[in-house]
DNA sequence: ACCAAAGTGTAGCTTGTGCTACAAATAGTG
DNA sequence: CACTATTTGTAGCACAAGCTACACTTTGGT
């Protein structure tokens, strides 16, 4: 049973998931708080993700370097077209993989904290298969 | 449809998970090199990993720290008790999830690179569900 | 035995993400 | 308006994991 794929591939496949899935959770949190409250501050993240502001503030300055997310001195963030468009991305792979979970007979509760972590890690084709299974 | 789990509890589980990726890909490579080869080598890691052999050093280090591991300079890697056992749990882990993944209709290849990823973020309720599912 | 090649270690750099402590700005309350 | 509480920014720390460059050890071939 010699792996098909050479090993490094998928080593390699996870770190590029985990370079960008800070930018994946931020931007799909700021959309959400958008939605909910009209404006999404610093502390709006940091009780989201329980982490200290100043975390945030420095994820934040790195999104607005990658051009996902504005944001000046005390104001608000908001999400520039390509942010949202990620935002949309990321939200619904995140609700495909909480479905397969639930569908496949995890209980709600934990597979939320599960699909937190495995979304980033789905490919199109995985991913495909977990949208034919939900409507199954 | 609001989370039964707060947002924060799922994103500090995913960092949690994070924080032993390193050790349980290590550990299990390492032991995979052992039985192919008799012994392991930074250099097999380095190939393994597609890192430099840098990385690899000073994550065996840290690795050593831990317990999970004996090194001595210029001299082949081997686990202790500990590490046998997370090997072999990650291991099992891991082979269920690429199990489960390929059943569910994803392609040997892309199994294998998600399953690297996503294995370190399945509960044990969510591992047994799949356990079930592969025996269907 | 020697020399070259391969393997390993170490110094030192980078980036990302976590923190506390302190300073500045903004918002809320009397 | 003034004062306080909250929010946000910044300095500076830690740690993990990536890298190159260079030094040292080990291995293998002549
Ligand atoms: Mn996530
Ligand atoms: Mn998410
Ligand atoms: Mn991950
Ligand atoms: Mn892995």
């Amino acid at each position: 049973m010699k792996p098909t794929t050479s090993s490094s591939a998928s080593h390699q496949r996870t770190r590029k998931d985990h370079a960008t899935e800070a930018a994946e959770d931020y931007v799909e949190a700021i959309d959400d708080i958008l939605s909910a409250k009209g404006e999404c501050r610093v502390d709006d993240l940091r009780k989201h993700f329980s982490v200290s502001h100043v975390t945030v503030s420095r994820i934040l300055a790195r999104l607005q370097r990658e051009g996902l997310v504005r944001k000046e001195a005390y104001r608000p963030v908001s999400l520039t077209k390509k942010g949202k468009r990620l935002a949309d991305q990321s939200r619904e792979r995140h609700q495909i993989v909480l479905e397969f979970l639930k569908k496949l007979g995890v209980s709600a509760e934990v597979a939320e904290m599960d699909a937190e972590g495995i979304e980033h890690h789905v490919s199109e084709e995985t991913l495909e298969v977990m949208r034919r299974f939900n409507t199954k």
